[in-house]
DNA sequence: TTTTATTGATTGACCAGTCAATCAACGCGG
DNA sequence: CCGCGTTGATTGACTGGTCAATCAATAAAA
């Protein structure tokens, strides 16, 4: 038991490293060598732990996927009401939890690899599914048949505010409200 | 005069490759050596011309800003109206022009290589700056104060299409429709 | 001839992954 | 409580391969 509490923790760690070091220089390119320094620890050690660098990086991402999981969980739990989970979702989704420059660095490159790795890929399609489920639940009983375009405008308004985020070109708080506003706006003209 | 335009054509050759290149596998991992090859001509040739594998990069970068300017100028010159021509904005944005495989593929690797590269993100807060102004010009007369948001908001909505059409979840169509959508839906009931 | 285009060969750097070797903790029989 | 063997943690050194960039040499053009 110790063991494993052991190899968790040094993964963690690893994991953690990987999200810093990989916003901060913007790259896949980062070098095993470089996230291991930034963990504190040898090279050779992370291989020891995760078998590729492919590995590694997937892990790190579900980490990711998996926190932000955790929160739109909790968020919506809290809330009451379909109006009041939808926002919820929505902050949690641009919360600071993911919105800092280190996570959103590590975000947009995970698309990227995306493209290359195919584990990739489905990874980000089950955050898609999420979100869009999550969505879903409370704007049907709200909108209808229109709660699909609705849901699938909000997702792809939420990435791109991250990618314009992440160029930090738009004032943040800005860029922060739109998917909020654009949500309000659907709601406010079909309550009428 | 004619030393600079086989220079030319050398030069474009090369970014030809490295955009199809550059899709094909989608990162930027991609070696000089394969947009060489590509090009039909020796790894050490396309050092002659761009000097170093970034400012080929960056060329290849401003050239696809370049056609994307071109594209959508003609579109807007040919439409009559605020209305149309914002829809001449949204489609040429959206058209199959910049939209299909290869150029997707490079786009979404430049934002990438952005946080990285200070001229690259340059480039690409060009791009968003001329996208906000294309569409503003024919909002504001329309949406007054509000148009800064709509326009912001059309902006990110894009982004977030190309973002998902290049991991093609969803059904493109139904993705390109969305910012199309959007305006119609805030011009219509505005208009009321 | 002088300049430019073009290449093959080479170099120097870097990096993922391996391996053999230490190190530290733990358990256990005496 | 003490050696002692087992097991996982950890590392430094090394390897095989890749790649950007350079260079010297040749061909073509001006």
């Amino acid at each position: 038991m110790r063991k494993r509490a052991r190899q968790t923790t040094r993964k963690t760690e690893l994991i953690n490293a990987a999200i810093q070091t990989i916003a901060r220089s913007g790259t896949l390119d980062v070098t095993v060598a470089d996230i291991a320094r930034q963990a504190g620890m040898s090279p050779a050690l992370a291989h020891h732990y995760f078998g590729s660098k492919d590995q590694m990086f997937l892990s790190t991402m579900r980490e990711i996927l998996r926190r932000y999981g955790l929160i739109v969980r909790e968020a919506v739990s809290a809330a009451d009401g379909p109006r009041a989970r939808l926002l919820a979702v929505l902050d949690a989704s641009l919360g600071p939890e993911h919105f800092d420059a280190d996570t959103v660095g590590a975000w947009l490159t995970f698309y990227a690899l995306a493209q290359q790795n195919e584990e990739a890929a489905r990874l980000l399609r089950v955050y898609h599914r999420r979100l869009r489920s999550n969505l879903l639940v409370d704007l049907r009983p709200l909108l209808g048949v229109r709660a699909v375009e609705v849901a699938e405008t909000l997702g792809a308004l939420i990435d791109g505010v991250y990618l314009r985020q992440a160029l930090s070109d738009s004032a943040p708080a800005m860029l922060l409200k739109l998917p909020r506003d654009y949500l309000l706006g659907i709601l406010g003209s079909k309550e009428a």
